[in-house]
DNA sequence: AGTTTCATTCTAAACGATTAGATTTCTAAA
DNA sequence: TTTAGAAATCTAATCGTTTAGAATGAAACT
């Protein structure tokens, strides 16, 4: 594999100065660059990034902690994380820890030794995890996506979208159609999202003076549709059906839908329903819903990590927080069209 | 930040027995292994991975080329290679091309850089793109995923589903059911995939002795719902509409789904309709699907890839080409319930 | 006691770049 | 023709590991 020395040997000066004109440094006589790039080129010589690294303590490589891509959550929050670092010359690892608290540990491990320049956690529950500390104590930047601790620490960025207000749009939504009766379906509280949307709805029912009967909240330990098949189940044996249900994510919207529809009930005729997270497939079932913008989320995650990193045209954002608005979606599955 | 230095200091061995006990070589007296791991403990040591990939040229570091995360496609593959990958102590980059072959070049010539190990490309059009030569020039083995070019050189492996066996399988399943006048939606055929499925289209119904009538295919310059539903209108304005349509992927099949539904059509009893991929969503609307096992394809595409690098435990596939047999999925869309 | 053997441990040279600081070459004024 | 100063180039140390091969010391054998 060529080295710098090849290309010194080659072009017949020193390594020193082929490597100037690599980095593009503006010290070289413009005879030799251009001999030095001509052997370059005829070489095919590409620098050796990993002796680079070493030299320089630094990567140009970037680190994204999701729990499970298969998530729908996460794919456009992927892509717009890695476009960012891509459009700075970075390169970016994507860790899948399958919602396993020991493989983060050991992920953030490597990626310590790796002395990836910072990473993205987009996986944390609320109670905060130790092992964050490691990357901190090694000096590498981090900002949590979506989801995070209660409480930040100073070193500490968060980019997320704001659950609460997402609730509030989908209820008051409801509301704006004249249902008063709604059932609230939870996802698991003890994730950082779940209980944001469940205080937003709980804050936006009490706002609107509604009440919020002791069968109109449902909680799940999970958020998949299957949960919501089972919660639907049981509310179709209820003597007296909501009028309408807001889901806390889509998945839980599907299997509700799935549900009814087998057992003949008709959305939005005979109940509302509408979901929270935009899946991409929403539509398919007409599903009402919020988008809390997954895409945008990453781009401004790797913004705020590379302005960690003091990057050139990328702001480094003195705000902690970054809380994007989400936005609402209406579907048929509310019933805007029959009810406006 | 520290280095092996400093638990040679610390630990009052050289470096080169902290070394011997980082790497768990059997030469160390007991005594100095323990001094030197309290020692390690103590401080917190990490080696530096640069340092070491540097020394053996060997960055423990795979990569995964796909064009777009975001279709649902890939999260699954993805899943699956990086838990091969994890098993084995590998990390993986992800690149996103975004369907550009420069960005895709490029890409490669980073991931040349920064000498990952090997690379996984799910991406490729039917033509070879000639960058791909520079991976083998710098030694770096690679795989094709799903698609492929017609010829694989020597060192070309090939890990995908079998798309014309999936075809046939769909095929089949409409014609047990009694149908005889199938339509099939293409997608681009200049995807190997969607090449292989209209291949397969076409021999099975010609197996069958079913013939295919000018207006019974259809193609789609993309494999987008919005296609679907495009193709859906034309269908529509037809004087005789087919019994069944077979989509050749099932995007298309949720626009055709959609478009119709709007129309007042009947699926299946109006007509029948079957897709192929499995999408993670396609039980939402009741689809028959044929399933190419992607989460396999990714796993197979990290088994290879390791075997090519010689990793123990992995048996290096001496095959070529791995192609994974696709599971028929029967929904209501394709009226198994009605007719059997 | 003097050798030989063996198990440990150490020294120092890589790996492939970057970069101070030294050295050479060039330019132009005296 | 000199020579100061600037410009171009070079030498060599460095980043943090791994790993030959040398050195050390203890045990075992004459």
């Amino acid at each position: 594999m060529l080295t710098i020395k090849d290309v010194a040997k080659k072009s017949g000066f020193s390594v020193a100065t082929v490597s100037a004109v690599v980095n593009g440094l503006p010290v070289v006589s413009p005879k030799a660059k251009e001999q030095i790039q001509s052997a370059i080129k005829e070489l095919g010589y590409r620098p050796n990034r990993v002796a680079r690294s070493l030299k320089n303590s630094k990567t140009s490589s970037l680190a994204m902690i999701v729990r499970d891509v298969t998530n729908p959550f996460y794919p456009e929050v992927i892509m717009g994380f890695e476009d960012v670092a891509w459009s700075n010359n970075y390169e970016v690892f994507l860790c899948n820890t399958e919602n396993n608290p020991e493989r983060e540990k050991k992920y953030i491990d490597n990626l310590i030794g790796r002395r990836v320049d910072g990473v993205v956690i987009a996986t944390s529950f609320i109670q905060r995890e130790n092992h964050y500390d490691r990357l901190l104590e090694n000096g590498i930047p981090y900002v949590f996506l979506n989801r995070r601790p209660e409480q930040l620490l100073d070193h500490e960025y968060f980019v997320g979208s704001d659950n609460a207000a997402a609730s509030e749009k989908a209820v008051l939504h409801l509301t704006e159609l004249g249902y008063k009766d709604i059932l609230y379906m939870s996802g698991p509280l003890n994730l950082y999202t779940f209980k944001k949307r469940y205080e937003g709805f709980l804050r936006t029912m009490d706002k609107m003076g509604l009440p919020v009967g002791e069968d109109r909240i449902l909680f799940s330990s999970d958020f998949m549709e299957k949960s919501g098949s089972e919660h639907a189940k049981r509310i179709l044996g209820y003597e007296k059906m909501p009028e309408a249900i807001f889901c806390s994510n889509d998945l839980l919207a599907f299997g509700v839908h799935q549900t009814f529809k087998e057992a003949g009930m008709r959305i939005p005729e005979d109940v509302a329903l509408i979901g929270l997270d935009n899946n991409r497939y929403s539509h398919l079932i007409d599903l009402s819903t919020v988008e809390p913008q997954n895409n945008q989320m990453g781009r401004k995650a790797g913004e705020v990590l590379l302005g960690l990193l003091k990057i050139k045209d990328v702001i480094a954002h003195e705000q902690k927080e970054i809380i994007l608005e989400p936005r609402l979606i209406i579907r048929k599955s509310s019933g805007a069209d029959a009810r406006s």
